[in-house]
DNA sequence: AACGTTGAGATACAGTCGTACCACAAAGCT
DNA sequence: AGCTTTGTGGTACGACTGTATCTCAACGTT
C-alpha cells in the first residue's frame, strides 16, 4: 500500500513513542523494537524513517526541549503583556514545574536525557533547555520591577534569577521523585516570590 | 590460591569498581564484565562474590549513600559544636556541592542512580540521601536562629530550609552540566543565606 | 504497457548482556 | 591421609541489542 507517506509525520510519531516509552520505562528500555511496538509498527519501519538510533535519540532531545519550550512560552503569552514582574516570574516558574501528566511525563524524560547526557557525551543536553534566553528575559523583567521600586534595590537581579531557576529546577527533581506534591513545590515558589516582592 | 579471604572487602572494591564506571560512563555502561575490568578480576569472581547484578547496584546506592551523608557529616563535626547557625547552613549546603573531583564523580553516579529510579521501580532512591533527617536538623537549627532573634520572625522555617536544599540540588545538577562553576553555585547559596541572616 | 521509485515485511548477523555450569587447585578439618 | 570446603578460571547459553539484507507490492512516470 505505498501510498505516499509524510516524513516528517511519520518521524514525528516515532519520535513520540521513544518519549513515551523514555518516560514511563527510562530511556534504557528505548530499543528499536520497542520504539516500533510503541508506535505499531515493523522494526523495519522505524529504520526506514528514522535510520539510526542516534538520529531517533536526537529528534527525541529536540522534541523535548522543544515542547519545555513551547510550555512555558505559551503559558506566558496567554496572560497578554503589561502585566505586573511578580506575576510573570510566578507564572514562568509554574510552567515548568511538572503540573500535569503530559508536563511530568516530559520532564521525566527530560530527566532521563539530562542524566545520559552527564556521562555520554554523545546526547548531551548543551544547557538546560534554553536556559540562557529563559534566564536573561526573567533578568530584564526582575531588573525592570527593581527600578520600579517593587523590589528592593540591594537585590542582585542576575543572582536572584539563576536561584529562582536553580530552585525551581531542583523542586521539579523532589516532585517527580515524589517527594513531594506540586501544590507544596508551587508554594515554595510563592513563598520565594513573597519575600522577594514585598507587600506593597 | 584460596587463601582465606575477606567478603567484605572484596565486595567493597567491587562496588567501588561499579561506582567509578557509573561516575564516569553512566550506569548504562556499568556491566557485570566491565566492572570485573575495572577491578582487574575475572568475571567469575564477580559473581561469586557479589552473586547478583541487582545486589552489586544495591550495594552501589548503599555505598553512595553512606558517602553523601558521611561527607555532610564529616564536615558538619570538623567544625566543633556551638558555631553560629548561619554558618552550620553554609558548610552543609556546600558540602552537598560537588567541590572536589570524588564528590563530582559520587554526585554523578547519585544523578544516574535518581535518574533510573524514576522510571525503574527496582533500584529507586527512597528519598533524597537522609533528606528527613537533614532537613529535620536544618529546621531545628534555623528555628532556633529565628527565636534568637538572627532572623526574621516572619520567615517560615520550615519552607525556607525546603526551598535552600532544594536550591542546593538545583544547583548541583547545574554544576555537574557544567553551566555553572562550583565557586558560583557557592556565591550564589552566600547570598541567599545573606539575606536570610541580614547584617547583625 | 513497462519500469524505476517508494513503502513495507521478514529475517539474518554480529555483538553484548546476565547467568549457569563445569573443572580444578589450594586450604582446613578429622 | 583423605575429604570437604573455599576460591578461581573458562566457557556456554539464551535473550536482547543495532544494523544490514533480501524480498516484494503498490504507485508515478514515461
Amino acid at each position: 500500500m505505498p501510498r505516499r507517506v509524510d516524513h516528517e509525520e511519520r518521524r514525528r510519531e516515532l519520535t513520540a513513542a521513544l518519549l513515551r516509552i523514555a518516560s514511563t520505562r527510562g530511556l534504557q528500555a528505548a530499543s528499536m523494537r520497542e520504539v516500533a511496538a510503541e508506535a505499531g509498527v515493523s522494526l523495519r519501519l522505524v529504520q526506514y524513517y528514522v535510520t539510526d538510533k542516534r538520529t531517533l535519540m536526537a529528534s527525541g532531545l529536540a522534541e523535548l526541549t522543544a515542547r519545555l519550550d513551547r510550555r512555558v512560552r505559551d503559558r506566558a503569552a496567554a496572560l497578554g503583556s503589561g502585566l505586573p514582574p511578580r506575576t510573570v516570574l510566578e507564572v514562568v516558574l509554574g510552567a515548568i514545574l511538572p503540573t500535569d501528566d503530559d508536563s511530568r511525563a516530559d520532564q521525566l524524560a527530560w530527566t532521563a536525557y539530562y542524566a545520559a547526557g552527564l556521562t555520554d557525551p554523545a546526547n548531551a543536553v548543551d544547557g538546560q533547555y534554553a536556559p540562557h534566553a529563559l534566564e536573561r528575559w526573567l533578568t530584564g523583567v526582575l531588573t525592570r520591577a527593581i527600578e520600579d521600586g517593587q523590589v528592593s534595590s540591594d537585590r542582585d537581579p542576575r543572582i536572584e534569577v539563576v536561584s529562582l531557576l536553580a530552585l525551581t529546577n531542583g523542586l521539579v527533581s523532589s516532585v517527580l521523585g515524589q517527594q513531594r506534591t506540586v501544590e507544596d513545590a508551587l508554594a515554595v515558589v510563592r513563598y520565594r516570590l513573597d519575600r522577594l516582592f514585598p507587600a506593597s
